[in-house]
DNA sequence: TTAATTTATTTTGCATGCAAAGTAAATTAA
DNA sequence: TTAATTTACTTTGCATGCAAAATAAATTAA
């Protein structure tokens, strides 16, 4: 048995399984918010920067674009944002916090700290051991997509 | 602006970001053996232990069940497998590799290396202490979820 | 043994992720 | 200036991920 294509020797399939974990996770306490993770991952970027473009918004969150669209859709139906034509340039459009938008930041406030608390056992400096790591692997797949261009 | 809320600050998103590009890394790779990645997922548990129950199949994937119908009812029609119902358990359906699905082993041998040729950068030893770390981390889901039911 | 319950798997409805095609508007080239 | 091209987004088609409902068969309880 080639070692190599063993399940257990892979890095993706532990990227794909926690990463489906973490939605799993997030998913009871972001029901109680009426809002999914990608949804939720929308909504920190604009709480951090508001009335920003979709393409400033698709770079920030790494969320697909054909996915983004119906996640503002839905954003906007649930009266979190508003979405306008850039009056300049009429191909962009705009998104922009509602009063409701912006008061569901206090309501998400204590989503991370239970989230961390789900991951007890992790040490402060194994977490951030770790986040370097991720962040270098992700350096690593920006250049080779660059590559294959 | 509060720290905890920031998305360069979450985990998760790195995990969602990280996960998805693994599969986007993939799909060219995998696209010659027509497959996609759960499907090579699913291969993988299957040329590693062959016949095999389909609630052993999800244990080993981690992939979703619903899902799961979908996948092996794909491979099954692409000629990689055959589901049979079990003789003294009608409830059971076993999952096997057919002549085909075995010697597609051969042409993904070369997949894994592939991938990792496009993570250059990272040194084996951070490999391996990322390895360790996400392993720490999926058993902390483990235990997560196990005290939620 | 018959009813209640548990188990193994599929189906359903909804929300993405992704590649590729389609649109409309702005920009560049000829 | 008109045509070709590039941009910013949306739409489409396909493949999951997930919770919840539905099935069918096995097991346990009464």
């Amino acid at each position: 048995m080639s070692e190599l294509l063993k399940l257990e020797n892979q890095l993706c399939h532990r990227f794909y399984t926690l990463s489906n974990a973490f939605t799993r996770a997030y998913r009871p306490l972001l029901k109680a918010l009426d809002i999914t993770y990608p949804q939720y991952v929308t909504l920190m970027a604009l709480w951090e920067t508001d009335n920003v473009t979709i393409a400033e918004l698709l770079d920030k969150t790494a969320i697909d674009g054909g996915a983004m669209s119906l996640i503002l859709k839905k954003l906007e139906d649930k009266g979190f944002l508003m979405i306008t034509k850039d009056k300049t340039d009429k191909r962009v459009k705009r998104v922009q916090l509602t009063k409701a938008g912006e008061e569901k930041k206090a309501l998400a406030e204590d989503v991370p700290a239970q989230m961390l608390c789900k991951l007890d056992g992790m040490t402060t400096e194994e977490s951030r051991t770790l986040r370097d790591l991720l962040d270098k692997l992700g350096g690593c797949f920006e250049s080779a997509e660059r590559e294959s261009l």
